[in-house]
DNA sequence: CGGGCGGCCTGGAGGC
DNA sequence: TGCCTCCAGGCCGCCC
């Protein structure tokens, strides 16, 4: 479900209602997830603690308490959560559930269970396994043909792995690095350090402005996604490739062509993507 | 080592 | 109405 946009507008929805609020009980319904869920460590790290921060790195959201803790959330493919009153009927697939002070509770539910949610000590996030290989950030600051350059030099892969490769730059997935080589007239399968800078600069700016659209229209509800609060996003009709096979390009008119890559479908334009 | 692929899961869509 | 196949927003580990 979730690259960057949807996580981030997943935090800024949520932000609001969660800071300065208390985790009055943390329940693990269901541990069955990417990693198991270790009730016992996120019972100790976040029960009885107040949130002071909701942040994003990648694909994860973070959650700070008190205490020097964070919750850490990854939606995986499925994954969605939301806030709803403590007497909202429990639904298939919740996995945790945060029980806070004013009778709300923040559940997390992925039916098909790639995410994952752990508790840490916030100072030591850096040197955890999930973040301590991560790349640069695409928006913060945003991307630029030189630090695109940087990421491609010498690599042999397709640009479109490239771009999805959380070594070399979060927050990519699947959809905003098919439209983002749309708009640049870039070809999935391009070898990613034989492209000029004159188009890796369009690149970068394409790879901003699509994220930044994104965030902006409430990120893309393909299938589920919804913010926080419940509230779909719009960006789907604003997809100019992705998921279009045999449609017309919105550009020149040619049937969009669907492309598997690393067992990833990819889209594009035959004739304005080289 | 870089790069590619299968596997992890469930559920929805579409063909027959 | 079923039953079957394919496909899905991510990531990891194994292979060459």
């Amino acid at each position: 479900m979730p690259e960057l946009p949807e996580v981030e507008v997943l935090r800024r929805s949520l932000e609001p209602r969660l800071l300065g609020r208390r985790i009055e009980h943390v329940e693990v319904r269901s541990p069955a997830l990417r990693e198991p869920l270790d009730g016992r460590s996120l019972r100790r790290r976040l029960a009885g603690r107040r949130v002071v921060a909701l942040r994003r790195r990648s694909k994860y959201l973070l959650v700070d308490v008190e205490a020097g803790s964070t919750l850490v959330i990854h939606l995986g493919m499925s994954g969605r959560l939301t806030l709803a009153p403590a007497t909202a009927p429990r639904e298939p697939h919740e996995h945790l559930a945060l029980r806070l002070d004013g009778g709300e509770r923040l559940r997390l539910r992925d039916p098909r269970r790639f995410g994952l949610a752990f508790a840490a000590a916030t100072a030591k996030l850096g040197r955890d396994p999930h973040f301590e290989r991560l790349g640069p950030e695409p928006l913060d600051p945003p991307l630029d043909g030189a630090a695109l350059a940087a990421i491609v030099a010498g690599s042999r892969a397709p640009i479109k792995a490239v771009l999805m490769d959380a070594s070399r730059l979060v927050g990519v997935g699947n959809i905003y690095a098919t439209e983002a080589l749309f708009r640049a007239g870039i070809h999935p399968a391009r070898r990613a350090g034989a492209i000029a800078r004159a188009r890796l600069d369009r690149l970068a700016a394409a790879i901003v402005a699509v994220l930044e659209q994104a965030i902006h229209a409430g990120g893309t509800t393909l299938n589920d996604f919804t913010d926080g609060l419940g509230s779909a996003g719009e960006f789907q009709v604003s997809l100019a490739v992705y998921g279009g096979e045999g449609e017309p390009c919105p550009r020149c008119g040619a049937p969009i062509r669907r492309l598997v890559q690393s067992s990833r479908s990819s889209f594009y334009c035959a004739r304005c993507q080289r």
